[in-house]
DNA sequence: CGGGATCTTGAGCAGGTTCAAATGCTGTGG
DNA sequence: CCACAGCATTTGAACCTGCTCAAGATCCCG
């Protein structure tokens, strides 16, 4: 085998403080629509429906009747789809800020199954609470609308790298969605830790654990990327992004 | 080569007859939460929109600003997505009675292309009228978050298509779900007409058009389908729901 | 009737999977 | 605080599903 080049050490990793809830999908939202002078009662009721889950544990399950929409404070959840015959396909992972089970309120019924990657809290809002106020508040409706038109976007994304796109085009996609999205949250964009297994993101990305591995090893082999575990390290997103390709 | 059985002949397809308006999408929904004495105001000025898109004709490109939500009245119309380098990955089919283009309700641009499969009449609402009545009619927003709901649903399903299934799974899948589609629409699950090319079924289901070819013929020799160009028939339903597997 | 598009089939190839095994973390209980 | 069990990660090697390339057949439209 060719001597590697030895990875750059990483440096630490921000950690995962306890966030105020501006950070909080739901109030940021209110806010921005409304401006400073928002109605504050479901935010205060936001804030106190504070709900920490541990790693594994399961916020909803398919099928099951819509209890609540969840915003995460602080850590981050994976969600997924299941074959009848137990195949497990994840369809998105979710960090601070982002707003999850709020597909169901159509059906009333959760339509994905959500699990918690790390120690992760959560703002639980009850699902007769934020219909009390999404028919009082247009704007709560609008942000409704937008979440899950976002979720339909992100899912077209996913359905073209599934559909179109190899290996390495895959892990260079993930990198930089997750990337911009820590970004967007006012982390590190070119150095995080990543909650999930290799195993979970070879599911999420439609490929095998090993090959995971492989590329990652590529990745850091041709300069684009250090890692050790879990901590990554962007070292050249132009040229990740042009491997990307959209 | 084996001696293949041949196919029995497959019966004439309905014709894609002019549907009265009660077929349209959100003519159905209004009706359904609002009972007979639905406003009928918005249903006029969809009925009198009506337009025809030849095959292949557009009805709409990504970024396009938000002009109108299209109801399909006859026909059907392909949906994509597509990569910055050029590639494309069908993210839907759609048939009489769906409603296309209110994913981009939010950000006012529309967030995929469409195009005409056949020679298809739809109801054009234009965006003004749409949220003009939404705001007025509870029963319209209710209708536009069940459509978009739905959508996620859709795209969830073929996620886990794309991310787990294998070629013969997913053909199966592919013809059941058009097949239930059709029921819906009161037209014959068993015997249909595909509108769209071995290769449009190819890039939708993530394999090479000629992967489509050979399964469709591996089907019949196994005696699961009757084809002949794109005139379908399922000979045994059960069977094709278990290689189709949830 | 001609020509382009669509569909079908074959043969060889390759990217990624599967199976197997070694190594390295982590956290748990004594 | 350490040992150990169990899980996660990495790497190798063989294999296989589905892709690519190529060519022929068939259909459809003007």
């Amino acid at each position: 085998m060719m001597p590697r080049r030895p990875a750059p050490r990483v440096a630490e990793p921000e950690v995962c403080s306890p966030v105020t809830c501006k950070d909080c999908g739901i109030y940021g939202l209110c806010r921005e629509v409304n401006g400073p002078d928002v109605d504050l009662r479901l935010l205060e009721t936001i804030v106190r429906n504070r709900k920490v889950f541990k790693r594994g544990e399961l916020l909803y399950r398919i099928g099951e009747p819509l209890r609540a929409v969840y915003a995460i404070r602080c850590g981050s959840i994976k969600s997924y789809v299941l074959t009848n015959d137990g195949r497990v396909q994840i369809t998105g992972f979710h960090i601070t800020g982002e707003v999850l089970g709020l597909g169901a309120i159509v059906t009333n019924q959760y339509m994905s199954e959500a699990r918690a990657l790390e120690t992760t809290m959560v703002c639980e809002v009850p699902i007769d609470v934020l219909e009390a106020y999404s028919a009082e508040v247009p704007s709560i409706r609008q942000q409704m609308l937008k979440i899950l038109s976002q979720e339909i976007l992100d899912n077209q994304e996913l359905m073209l790298l599934l559909g179109k796109k190899n290996a390495d085009e895959r892990l260079a996609t993930f990198l930089l969605s997750l990337s911009r999205r820590f970004q967007k949250r006012s982390y590190s964009p070119s150095q995080f830790n990543l909650s999930m297994s290799r195993s979970d993101i070879g599911n999420y990305l439609g490929m095998a654990e090993e090959t995971v591995c492989r590329v990652f090893t590529r990745f850091q082999d041709d300069g684009l990327i250090a890692t050790e575990r879990r901590r990554v390290q962007l070292l050249d997103q132009d040229r990740l992004t042009s491997i990307a390709r959209g």
